[in-house]
RNA sequence: GGCGAUAUAGCCAAGUGGUAAGGCACGAGUCUGCAAAACUCUGAUCCCCGGUUCGAAUCCGGGUGUCGCCUCCA
């Protein structure tokens, strides 16, 4: 069956043609881990695991690389800026290693919470500088960069064209271009590949050009050069890369030899708190641990990512993520009702959805459709583990873990022994049929942040949100 | 100022020429001593104006609104 993808590069959407039929090469940018990553973040990486999910549905071997970026990222564009993590070092007082490790780790949690299928190589930018440094070298042997007092720069002149993935016009950005203006670069646009160390920089390596670290962009061209070759499928992350980051990967890319490095470039939407950007400055920042904390599994998270199309914006708000856990519960549900019951279905049904949810993924990742599809299956009124084994079959895309489901709805929860003592004494006063007493109870143990529920299976006892 | 998006029921959102998927909330009902959970049922002619067409949410023209980027950002 054909994929469509988008492709910011043609700025259409687009039959994916594979290089090689066998294996999809991917390169995915991945975290600066200089704090922890925020759910905006990992919509990102929410959408890398969608399409590595549907490329494999679909068959496909992939051969994937994500970068961690431990140097090099800095605050600011201009030259002047600090790098992001000896910036995080000194606040917290530790080696700037130490925080790209502490850091690193928090992700890969996260990331295993989200059930998101990793690319089988994660690379340190730390342990690509000599593939980083030849790239230079390279670049500079075909001309396509200079030397000036703060280290090595590209020079986007040289270029046959520059941007390539936007439509900005260099002219056009001048005019409200806030970026320092540094007199020794020959254009505005030039790019740091190289950065000479200043004498307190932590993190710095010998080179022909004394001790010196690389610019940001540098490792993704080094590194996907490195595990996947010149020239590989696709290359991916978030839309704010398009003008900066992937332009001058591109860049690069093509001082170095003489080639756009990916088919296919492929760039999720921002997500939105309240309508609007998250900023540190209006404090609407979230991380998973933040919506754990009021009660929202990271994988309800995840769900809520399918509401909408990567490619358009996604506004988050509390109320719109817990819809998703209920969402998520009630998915866990339908699912376990249909797992062991054997009601007579139609296999042309099957089919027909397998072909509807097949055509929704294949195009562009049309998840908010896929998702409308496994609600048309959990909803079917015949009962059959045939059903049960369609959603499981779904959920190689989704990757919501729904065929764990009863794991989830078990919920081992440390219950207070004053509230298993309070619980006992509302089953005796049950017993009794002593309503008054019973709700009595019910109200305490409310009181005392949980909730108690009579189904047909007893009580069962949730903490409240 | 430049660039890029977007406008569909209370909210989220799919649908790009043939008369509006799905989810959440609300309401009604089933169940329950009550409640909660669960289950069932229930809702929109698609920002405005004009045009093309037998037929438009879907194409064209013109408005208006909202958002993002142009500084580091997924």
């Amino acid at each position: 069956m054909k994929i469509q993808i988008y492709n910011t590069l043609s700025h259409s959407k687009e039959e994916f043609i594979p290089i090689d039929k066998k294996e999809i090469k991917i390169y995915s940018c991945g975290p600066t881990v200089y704090s922890y990553a925020h759910i905006g973040n990992f919509r990102t990486y929410v959408f890398m695991d969608n399409l590595r999910r549907m490329f494999k549905y679909n068959g496909y071997k992939l051969n994937h690389v994500m970068n961690i970026t431990d140097v090099g990222h800095l605050t600011s564009d201009a030259d002047t800026g600090e790098d992001k993590m000896e910036k995080a070092a000194k606040k917290e007082g530790k080696d700037p290693y130490e925080i790209a490790e502490f850091y690193t780790k928090a992700f890969m949690e996260d990331m295993k919470k989200l059930n998101i299928d990793m690319p089988n190589i994660i690379s340190k930018a730390t342990d690509n500088i000599e593939e980083m440094l030849e790239l230079v070298k390279e670049i500079v042997k075909r001309g396509y960069a200079y030397e000036t007092s703060k280290g090595i720069y590209f020079d986007v002149s040289k270029l046959d064209k520059y941007p390539v993935l936007s439509n900005n016009k260099v002219e056009d950005q001048e005019a409200g271009a806030r970026i320092e203006v540094d007199s020794e670069k020959k254009n505005p646009y030039d790019f740091a590949l190289w950065i000479k160390a200043k004498e307190n920089h932590i993190m710095k390596w010998d080179s022909p050009w004394g001790k010196s670290y690389p610019g940001w962009h540098l490792e993704c061209s080094a590194m996907s050069k490195k595990f996947l070759g010149k020239h590989f499928d696709i290359h991916t992350g978030g839309i704010d890369h398009i003008p900066i980051h992937h332009e001058n990967e591109i860049a690069q890319s093509k001082g170095a030899t003489g080639e756009i490095p990916a088919n296919y470039w492929m760039h999720c939407e921002f997500l939105l708190v309240n309508g609007g950007k998250m900023s540190k400055s209006l404090g609407n920042i979230y991380t998973l641990k933040d919506l754990e904390e009021r009660g929202i599994e990271p994988l309800a998270y995840k769900l809520f990512c399918f509401s909408s199309h990567y490619r358009n914006k996604l506004n988050f708000t509390f109320e719109g993520v817990k819809a998703s856990q209920i969402s998520l519960n009630r998915l866990r549900e339908g699912y376990l009702k249909h797992i062991n019951e054997n009601e007579e279905v139609e296999e042309n049904k099957i089919k027909d959805y397998e072909n509807r949810f097949n055509e929704a993924i294949n195009d562009d990742l049309n998840m908010p459709l896929a998702l409308g599809i496994l609600w048309e299956v959990i909803k079917e009124p015949k009962k059959s583990k045939k059903y049960a084994k369609l959603v499981e079959k779904f959920d190689e895309v989704f990757g919501l873990d729904l065929k764990n489901s009863i794991k989830y709805n078990k919920q081992e929860l440390e219950i207070p022994d004053e509230i298993k003592k309070l619980l006992e004494d509302r089953k005796i006063a049950r017993l009794h049929k002593d309503w008054q007493e019973s709700d009595r109870i019910r109200d305490k143990i409310k009181n005392l942040g949980y909730a108690v529920k009579d189904t047909q299976d007893g009580m069962k006892i949730e903490k409240i949100q």
